[in-house]
RNA sequence: GGGUCAUUAGCUCAAUCGGUAGAGCAGCGGACUCUUAAUCCGGUGGUUGAAGGUUCGAGUCCUUCAUGGCCCA
C-alpha cells in the first residue's frame, strides 16, 4: 500500500500535538446515543428544537463531511446509529473550526452541541464544541460502493464492519438469534453448562479432530468435535435438562457451508424421545423466525423457505426409494445399493457396512432437494453409535436430522443407554476405523463406565448456530455469519 | 484435492485486434452559510498479485506460483 495518505495523516498527528491536542484521548464522556437523540428529539420541529437548548454530547466515527464555506455537515456513526453534525464556523470560533477543517473522514470524534433541525429537515446536532478523540492513519474505502473484495472484508473485518451497514446487522441478528435460544431452554428449565473442549479422548461425532499437545502432563489432547460425550455425562449426575452453546473443530476443508470451528448448541432433556424434540424444534424454529421477521416465511437464495409446523418427515428409506431409484424392498439389499452408489459416485469399498451406504445413498440422492425444512428419520444404525435401537426395527434408530435449504441443520436422537450396547457399538466403530473410516468413533471406557451407573431414558439434539444464523440473515456463505472465518496465512 | 473465474491507484471499476495505463470516490489546493453519493475548478496518486517466457512492443498471449470467489470431491 502507498504510504503516502498514511503519511499525511501522521503529519495531521504532529500537528494536533503541536497544538497542545492528545490525538488519542480518553477523557471524553457522552451523554447520549445517536439513537438516543433520534427517539428523544426526532419528533421535534425546527422551532421546538432551537427553544429546548439540551446539551449533548455524542461519540463516533466521522462517516462524511460535506463543506460549503463556512459550514461544513458532519455524519457521525456510533454503535446504535448515525446522526448527523452541523458544524458553523461563526459559532464555533476558529480553533474549533480548524480541527472540523483537520478532521478526516474515518477519525473517531467527539462532538457537543445542540439538537436543531436542518432546512432540509433533518435532525442534527449544532456542534458547539468538537475534539478528535482517536485519529484514523488509513483511509476508508470507498463511502459508495463500500469494501467488496472477500479477501480483505475477511481479513479486515473491523473495516468491513465500518463500512458495511448490512454486515453489521447480520451479526446483530446472530446475536439475537443466540439469545433467544437461551431465553427458550431457560424457559423451559434447562441449565445451560460448560464442558472441555480440551479431550483426550473426543467423541460425540462422525470427524477428525485437531491434535494439540499439554505441555506440562506431556499429554496429547484433541479439540473437541462435539460436546455430547460430556452433556450425558451431566445427565448421568442427574443434570436432566442442560444445554451448551459453543465451538466444535473438525479437522476438514472449507467450503461455503463448513468452517474448520464452528457453533453448535447440544442439550439433553431426560425422559423425552426424539419425537418430543421433533415438537420442540419446530417450535423453536418457528418462534425465532416470526420473533425476528415477524412471519415464518422467509427467503433464503433462490428458495422461499417455510418455518411454519408441522415440518415434512421423511425416513431415510423412503428417500432412497424416492430419489435414488432402490425399491424400499431392496433397502436391504447391499447389491442395489452398490448400484445405485456407482450410479451417484459414491465412493464404497466391500468393507463399507450397510448403514453407510445407505446413507452415503440418501446423502447423495436427497440431501440437496430437502429445501424446505423436512425431519430425516430412521437413521442405520451402522452410522449412529451413539442413538437408540428402534424397537421395531433394530437396523435402525430413533433418531433425526433436519434439513433446511439443502443442508443438515440439526441432528437428535433418543439416547443409547444400555452400557453394553454402546460398548458393542463403539467396538462396532473401532472395527471401522480398521477398515479405513478415519472418521469412525473411538472407543471411550469412561463413557461406557457413566452409562453403567444408569442414564436415564434421554433425548438430545445438537443445531449448527452457524447455518442457523445462515438461514436466519439470507447468507449462502458460513463466511458471512462468522467474524472471522478460517482464511489461509496472509503473505 | 480437481475444475473454473478473478486479481489494474487507498476503495469501486475501465482499458477494442498485443501499440502512450484511465475514470469515479477518497486524499491535496482553491471557490462556496443548509448539504446529505453536495457541486464547481485544479493538482496528486501505478512494480497492472509474484516470477519467468513469447514479441520490435505485454494489463492483454504462454508457463509456474500466491491469494480469493464459485462448483465438485
Amino acid at each position: 500500500m502507498s504510504e503516502r495518505l498514511v503519511d499525511e495523516r501522521r503529519q495531521k498527528v504532529e500537528q494536533m500535538r503541536a497544538d497542545g491536542e492528545n490525538p488519542f484521548a480518553n477523557d471524553f464522556r457522552v451523554t447520549h446515543t445517536t439513537a438516543d437523540l433520534h427517539a428523544r428529539y426526532g419528533a421535534l420541529d425546527a422551532d421546538a428544537l432551537s427553544a429546548c437548548g439540551d446539551a449533548v454530547a455524542i461519540g463516533g466515527r466521522l462517516m462524511a463531511s460535506r463543506t460549503f464555506g463556512r459550514v461544513t455537515f458532519g455524519v457521525l456513526n456510533d454503535r446504535a446509529g448515525a446522526v448527523q453534525v452541523g458544524f458553523f464556523r461563526d459559532e464555533l470560533g476558529e480553533e474549533m473550526w480548524g480541527r472540523v477543517k483537520r478532521a478526516d473522514i474515518g477519525d473517531i470524534v467527539g462532538v457537543e452541541g445542540v439538537m436543531m433541525r436542518t432546512r432540509t429537515g433533518e435532525l442534527s446536532v449544532k456542534a458547539t464544541a468538537v475534539r478528535v478523540l482517536a485519529k484514523s492513519l488509513r483511509p476508508l474505502p470507498d463511502k459508495w460502493h463500500g469494501l467488496t473484495d472477500t479477501a480483505t472484508r475477511y481479513r479486515q473485518r473491523y473495516v468491513d464492519l465500518i463500512v458495511n451497514p448490512e454486515v453489521r446487522e447480520t451479526f446483530k441478528v446472530r446475536s439475537r438469534v443466540v439469545r433467544y435460544i437461551r431465553d427458550f431452554l431457560d424457559a423451559r428449565d434447562f441449565m445451560e453448562v460448560e464442558t472441555p473442549m480440551l479431550q483426550s479422548i473426543y467423541g460425540g461425532a462422525a470427524a477428525r479432530p485437531f491434535v494439540t499437545h499439554h505441555n506440562a502432563l506431556d499429554m496429547r489432547l484433541y479439540l473437541r468435535i462435539a460436546p455430547e460425550l460430556s452433556l450425558k455425562r451431566l445427565v448421568v449426575g442427574g443434570l436432566h435438562r442442560v444445554y451448551e452453546i459453543n465451538r466444535c473443530f473438525r479437522n476438514e476443508g472449507i467450503s461455503t457451508r463448513h468452517n474448520p470451528e464452528f457453533t453448535s448448541i447440544e442439550f439433553y432433556q431426560a425422559f423425552a424421545t426424539y419425537e418430543d424434540l421433533m415438537a420442540l424444534t419446530e417450535e423453536l424454529l418457528s418462534g425465532l423466525a416470526r420473533h425476528l421477521h415477524g412471519t415464518t416465511d422467509l427467503r433464503w437464495g433462490e428458495h422461499e423457505l417455510s418455518l411454519a409446523a408441522p415440518f415434512r418427515r421423511l425416513s431415510v428409506r423412503d428417500g432412497v426409494a424416492e430419489h435414488a431409484g432402490v425399491p424400499r424392498e431392496r433397502f436391504y439389499d447391499r447389491a442395489a445399493l452398490e448400484e445405485a452408489a456407482a450410479r451417484l459416485g459414491v465412493k464404497c469399498a466391500p468393507t463399507t457396512p450397510l448403514g453407510n451406504l445407505q446413507m452415503g445413498v440418501f446423502e447423495a440422492a436427497c440431501e440437496h432437494l430437502l429445501i424446505q425444512p423436512t425431519f430425516v428419520t430412521d437413521f442405520p444404525l451402522d452410522v449412529s453409535p451413539l442413538s437408540r435401537r428402534k424397537e421395531s426395527e433394530p437396523s435402525l434408530v430413533d433418531r433425526f436430522e433436519l434439513y433446511v435449504g439443502g443442508q443438515e441443520l440439526a441432528n437428535a436422537f433418543s439416547e443409547l443407554n444400555d452400557p453394553d450396547d454402546q460398548r458393542a457399538r463403539f467396538e462396532a466403530q473401532v472395527e471401522a476405523r480398521h477398515n479405513g473410516d478415519d472418521e469412525a468413533h473411538p472407543m471411550d471406557e469412561d463413557f461406557i463406565r457413566a452409562l453403567e451407573y444408569g442414564m436415564p431414558p434421554t433425548a438430545g439434539q445438537g443445531i449448527g448456530i452457524d447455518r442457523l444464523v445462515m438461514l436466519l440473515t439470507n447468507r449462502t456463505s458460513i463466511r458471512d455469519v462468522l467474524f472471522f472465518p478460517l482464511m489461509r496465512f496472509e503473505s
